[in-house]
DNA sequence: CAAAAAGTGTCCATTTTTTAGACACTATGC
DNA sequence: GCATAGTGTCTAAAAAATGGACACTTTTTG
């Protein structure tokens, strides 16, 4: 199951002419684009496509630009989609903005005015870096080794906080060979 | 087991000035404030000495600002020490440093010249942060939540992905009411 | 320092979960 | 319309987790 182009984009933004510059530059790169004006149908949008990727840009209430409208709706689209990547995009090069919204889930942010290519190479990028999924024996021998490391070697304690009993992490350990 | 300060942190920077500074300012919050004025050593310090945070400054080869030297050693130390958290502090309010700082695994991103209620803060919100960790369960069911939510709700395909039976997978469905 | 407390590593018997395989049924595609 | 793939549910057997126990070592602390 190759896959030729990168599915569908649902790009948000309030102004129409971006929309009209977006579609025409990920039109290349993507099956589809699909394009809103306010993100407030966003979830039912989404529920009824198949979107793969999400191009939200920050600032929507008019005249309030510190973000929190996208950091809202960024957090809400996660919720319900946690597995569905969204980029963040906004005219404000902002730090404190960008670190807040990579650490409510988002896989980049782009300032405006964007370079085309870049834009693109940025977008494949994240579709390229979630392909594979972890096994549930990969993820657990994962926390399992976080768990133990934050405990200093406490297997007793790690094992209380991971929510089994000693015997059962003992096993692990030596099966997950951590 | 209760905590009235907030362990050892390490600060590297190469301005013994800032390091003066930060010593001032850190001293109230944390019982050991280490410097060190190059990363060179830091991978024997942390062997050496129980660290709970870095502070780590992106810049250090003299006239290059553009940060490589810090993502390097962030995800030198990142790479021994997987549970450290690490907060990286600049000059050069640089949001596309910023991005890739936390996407490398930094904890936060902090810009000079700094507040210092708010890097305390932050430092604290840090630390904070990682105290409780997630049981087994939490994480499996996490998990289990972004398989079937990229497998699009086929059972099937995403218990193949999670390395588990289909049978087995409605069982922790029902148990974990994912 | 020595007693108390906490943690280790390894048993056990019992309960729970996972497994492979099967089943009738329902979408989906060519 | 026939084939393929997925669903939801059921078995019996295999595997893993559980609470409890044990002798022993390390850490804390009065």
């Amino acid at each position: 199951m190759q896959k030729e182009k990168y599915g569908t984009i649902l790009v948000i933004d309030d102004n129409e002419a971006i929309l009209t510059a977006l579609r025409y530059c990920l039109s290349g790169t993507f099956q589809r684009v699909l394009t809103m004006t306010a993100p407030d149908n966003v979830l039912k949008k989404l529920s009824q496509e198949e979107v793969s990727l999400v191009l939200l840009d920050m600032n929507f209430s008019l005249g309030v630009n510190n973000g929190q409208d996208g950091l809202f709706w960024l957090r809400a689209i996660r919720k319900h989609h946690p597995e569905l990547p969204i980029v963040l995009i906004t005219a404000y090069a902002d730090v404190s903005l960008a670190v807040r919204g990579l650490k409510s889930g988002a896989s980049d942010f782009i300032t405006k005015p964007w370079d085309n290519d870049e834009l693109v190479r940025k977008l494949k990028d994240v579709l390229d870096a979630q392909n594979d999924l972890a096994t549930l024996d990969e993820v657990e021998a994962e926390h399992i080794q976080r768990a133990i490391d934050r405990c200093h070697g406490n297997v007793k304690l790690a094992a209380e906080q991971l929510g089994i009993t000693r015997q059962t992490l003992y096993n692990k350990m030596k099966k997950l060979e951590v």
